[in-house]
RNA sequence: GGGCCGGUAGCUCAGUCGGUAGAGCAUUUGACUUUUAAUCAAAGGGUCCAGGGUUCGAGCCCCUGCCGGCUCACCA
């Protein structure tokens, strides 16, 4: 009767092999639950939910609950290969991603996220009842084994296992083994399967995590502080982007999810916290592509009595500190380019740059002759820009990408950059970088504005008359008196996507944001 | 937003000229005590992204939509 599926008509199979009805005489009590699963009208889901909950309740009715609980280990499985030594007793657990099943013994990888590990199952180790229980253990099971370490004929690091249980019991059949789960988008849906069936997904994230640590050892480490700010802001303020718009139904305000943590630090600044540094969210409600993601992760560095060229140092230091800490090498492929982190990198004025790309003269030149330029190299241009917008569009899609190893760009005009400190020798210019690797912006660093009058003055050009939006806390913070300070943003998303060669910053952040499935 | 490409079994992918829906892995059954993409034999498994249209007949051709990838543009 149990091979009817009313729901299809179609036939199923006989749940009863040889192996199981084995099981059944020596527990007959087990016949219920499979029954209960097999007939019921609840009883949907694919083949292989299906099969697997059937396996589920033959292995709880011969004394191998599914759902078992904490499991005492000797210890993680990469510690295990590490202090291998044959003959250790050991208890170790992970999840089933292989599994070689033969007459009377079988073989299989567990995996706990730090390593695999071979285990061995011999029938007359563990005797007739434990391993025909074993052998109903399906791929993603995680289990538990206790056992003797040895190394195989084919020398792998092996536990012969005396005793196991099941801790958790995969319902759900996982990827294919061989080629792991490649769709592009199941992966960022599905994270979790993304981690457990491709290895170099996890080690990518390992990396996130040990960079983020190392970050902060090292500038801990040179006196800096780490602080949070608000995520939450009246006015979103400290970068020119679209904000999230929340509303606060306490205050009944609406409030904004913040661009920068820029103005909050500079106020810290302001009340004497000498160094600060926040890495944390920001959010900006713009596009979503290769290289951005509406939350992505800033570093946003501040230091008083400092400018620029602290930040200059600091930078250096610090990512070659990381590359060579946590990577062991100075030397990164990132999106087809080789980019070698090695120390000083090279400092060019904007000017120079232009001057070295589009000619000596081109500063000589008039309105119309950089706009036919610009036609010959393709960059669109709007009606109406100025030379200096002309010259910058030039700069942004035609040199800028071409700027492959560790660049300092210096003295840019003010135009460009409105919250930074002019050069001494140059009120045009500013006492900025702007680094570049890779083709792609990296971090920017100012010598701090600390005018409140200039400030005030460049915001309401920025809001162009529309009042609401000024930050009036911050400058009034600024009119107590800001020391001279350097500053620096870096966006952590695209610097782990240098460090560890991904083209996408999807494959850094591990939930990126996608459209909501139809 | 524009252009191009894609969505077929749990996974990875084929699918010819429009004519019975295919393979490998996985699953099930049988064999198997040193395997490791285990092997050997057999079997089962499909909302061909969705909805329309053309046609005697559509996975395939046409239209619309959804989701994704690449790319250009925009925004910063």
């Amino acid at each position: 009767m149990w091979k009817a599926d009313r729901r299809s008509g179609k036939s199923v199979r006989n749940p009863f092999s040889n192996s199981k009805l084995a099981l059944l005489r020596s527990n007959p009590s087990c016949l219920r639950p499979i029954l209960e699963i097999v007939m019921s009208e609840e009883a949907t889901g694919n083949e292989y939910r299906q099969q697997r909950i059937e396996n589920m309740n033959q292995l709880a009715a011969t004394g191998f609950p599914a759902f078992g609980k904490a499991f005492e280990r000797t210890a993680r499985l990469d510690e295990l290969h590490a202090g291998f030594e044959e003959g250790r007793q050991v208890k170790a657990c992970g999840r089933i991603v292989a599994i070689r099943k033969m007459g009377k013994m079988a073989f299989t990888h567990i995996s706990d996220g730090s390593a695999k590990f071979q285990l061995m199952v011999k029938k007359d180790l563990l005797g007739e009842e434990k391993f025909a229980a074993f052998k109903l253990l399906d791929l993603g099971d995680i289990i538990g084994v206790e056992g003797e370490l040895f190394i195989t004929k084919t020398e792998e690091n092996t536990v012969r296992v005396a005793e196991w249980t099941l801790l958790s019991k995969a319902l759900l059949p996982l990827p294919e083994k061989f080629h792991g789960l490649t769709d592009v988008e199941t992966r960022y849906r599905q994270r979790a399967l993304d981690l457990i069936s491709n290895p170099e997904v996890m080690e990518v994230f390992k990396k996130r995590t040990e960079v983020m640590r190392e970050i902060r050892n090292f500038l801990d480490g040179r006196g800096y502080c780490e602080v949070e700010t608000p995520m939450l802001q009246q006015i979103a303020g400290g970068a020119a982007a679209k904000p999230f718009k929340a509303h606060y139904n306490a205050l009944n305000v609406d409030v904004f999810m913040r661009i920068a943590p820029e103005l909050y630090l500079k106020r810290l600044i302001v009340g004497g916290m000498d160094r600060v540094y926040e890495m944390n969210r920001n959010f900006r409600n713009e596009g979503l592509d290769r290289t951005h993601n509406p939350e992505f992760t800033c570093l946003e560095i501040y230091q008083a009595y400092g400018d620029m060229r602290t930040m200059q140092e600091l930078i250096q230091s610090m990512f070659t500190h990381l590359a060579e800490t946590i990577f062991g090498k100075i030397e990164f492929e990132w999106m087809g380019n080789t980019i070698n982190l090695q120390t000083p990198w090279r400092e060019v004025p904007y000017h120079d740059l232009i001057r070295e790309n589009l000619g000596d003269g081109w500063f000589e030149k008039g309105l119309d002759e950089a706009k036919a330029k610009a036609e010959e190299l393709e960059v669109h241009i709007e009606e109406g820009m100025d030379f200096k917008q002309v010259t910058h569009e030039i700069y942004d899609k035609t040199i800028e990408g071409s700027l492959i190893q560790p660049t300092f760009i210096t003295r840019l005009p003010k135009e460009l950059v409105p919250l930074a400190n002019h050069c001494d020798d140059d009120p045009e210019l500013v006492d900025v970088f702007e680094l570049i690797i890779g083709g792609k912006e990296i971090a920017p660093a100012y010598s701090e504005l600390n005018n409140p009058i200039e400030q005030r003055k460049r915001f309401e050009e920025q809001a162009d008359g529309n009042g609401s939006k000024m930050d009036e806390d911050f400058l009034s913070a600024l009119e107590y008196g800001m020391p001279p300070t350097g500053g620096m943003g870096i966006g952590i998303d695209r610097l782990l996507m240098l460090l560890t060669g991904s083209d996408a910053i999807r494959d850094v952040i591990l939930f990126p944001q996608l459209k909501p499935r139809g």
